[in-house]
DNA sequence: AAAAGTATGTTGTTATAACAACAAATGGAG
DNA sequence: CTCCATTTGTTGTTATAACAACATACTTTT
């Protein structure tokens, strides 16, 4: 088993093979591999085990009923996904995972974890809490999101995105995690007309950009 | 203290009046009050107490930089809120958080819950699981509010919602929580455009509706 | 019961983004 | 280096939602 690898994820940061091989026992712990493509988990089952990607990554989509597809997430490796469902246990899926490529996905029965479980080990509880920091985390991801997408325009969803970006990086000159199909998606826009903006606010001398590379000249 | 209350809600719930008092004393609790309008928490600042709101009502809030006001969520009594900011710790608040009424709020401070704190009280993991269960249930709600937000059309974004509402409510005819206004906030469109669709809808015997009551006669 | 306020629906106009189709640039793979 | 695939930018057209302004309920207050 991968202690090496475990040891450097947010859920065992630091921990022995030692103390990780007691957890992964106490969670049921199981590997499976995954092919390109394959699904992980279908949209509307109910899931009762987090997953952590080991090795390829995996991605969150939707296909709605019009049979548009979108990318709502990419898991790398060492992150986890479905620790929402997983935890609340009854909800149903709303999105479907699959590998995009060749993955290797650790699962660990999260549901003992967060029943009273009277012998709890004592890193039940450290376990616990670094499950609440990745929810944490993901739910500030998300309240981003949506804050990035509230505005009406694709140049107010922009100036919403990048000045974040700045000002998360400390400067007015950074780059983003995204090309521009992904930044369009995440935006949820156009990618053309996404383009279009970012080139009529280069004429007017807002910013400066090439690829994934952005200079902010002008913030009010 | 109001016991009785807390042993009520999604933090406390079920625990003894003793059990609550060793807990609150633990998180430094502190009570205070805030008149209609007050500003609880200011956006850019940085917190490290969750809110659990006694009396009132509280609404989390975003300006932004053209002056348009919007409502991303309304916390009425029992319920938590700054839960995600107060725990991550650095991270400043993008929202702003107002007393919509006179309202009074326990403030908690949750630094010493994530602390692996040596001596920790036995209520500590208790907590840490139930703020857990917390930010999964907030978490699936930003989900689910970016879902139905992803459709580009009124149409769509109303279908998504409605759809979803019969499903979680098991029923074709159900209500919703929301009017007309709050509505059209939630799925990010404007007020009297989401009107005007709906009426379409109901011209093509889609659905039925009158205030927060639908009935759908077709989904596919 | 009148008045004032709030919520909802309606219409026409305008701004804006989606869409489609293509051109240009970029980046690997052989 | 050439070829193929991917990414990005451009343009014109069309669909759609925002906007503004108003009419019609429906509530709540006095």
């Amino acid at each position: 088993m991968d202690y090496e690898f475990l040891s450097k994820t947010m859920l065992f940061s630091g921990d022995s093979p030692d103390e990780i091989k007691t957890m992964l026992d106490c969670l049921g712990a199981a590997k499976k591999h995954y092919a390109k493509s394959e699904v992980i988990y279908h949209a509307g089952e109910t899931v009762s085990s987090i997953g952590i990607v080991l090795s390829g990554s995996v991605q969150i989509e939707n296909d709605d009923l019009w049979g548009n597809h979108s990318v709502l997430d990419s898991i790398p490796p060492g992150f986890v996904f479905a620790e929402t469902y997983a935890s609340l246990g009854d909800e149903p899926l709303m999105v479907t995972v699959t590998a995009i490529e060749d993955t290797e996905v650790l699962f660990l029965n999260v549901k003992r974890l967060l029943k009273t479980c009277p012998n709890s080990c004592s890193h039940h509880s450290k376990l616990i809490r670094r499950l609440f920091m990745v929810s944490a985390q993901k739910n500030l991801n998300l309240s981003r999101r949506i804050f990035h997408t509230t505005p009406k325009s694709i140049r107010g969803r922009l100036l919403s995105y990048l000045s974040f970006q700045a000002s998360a990086q400390g400067s007015l000159d950074f780059t983003i995690p995204f090309n521009r199909q992904q930044l369009a998606d995440y935006l949820n826009v156009e990618r053309s007309a996404l383009s279009g903006e970012l080139g009529k606010m280069q004429r007017e001398g807002l910013l400066k950009t090439e690829k994934n590379h952005f200079i902010l000249y002008e913030i009010r």
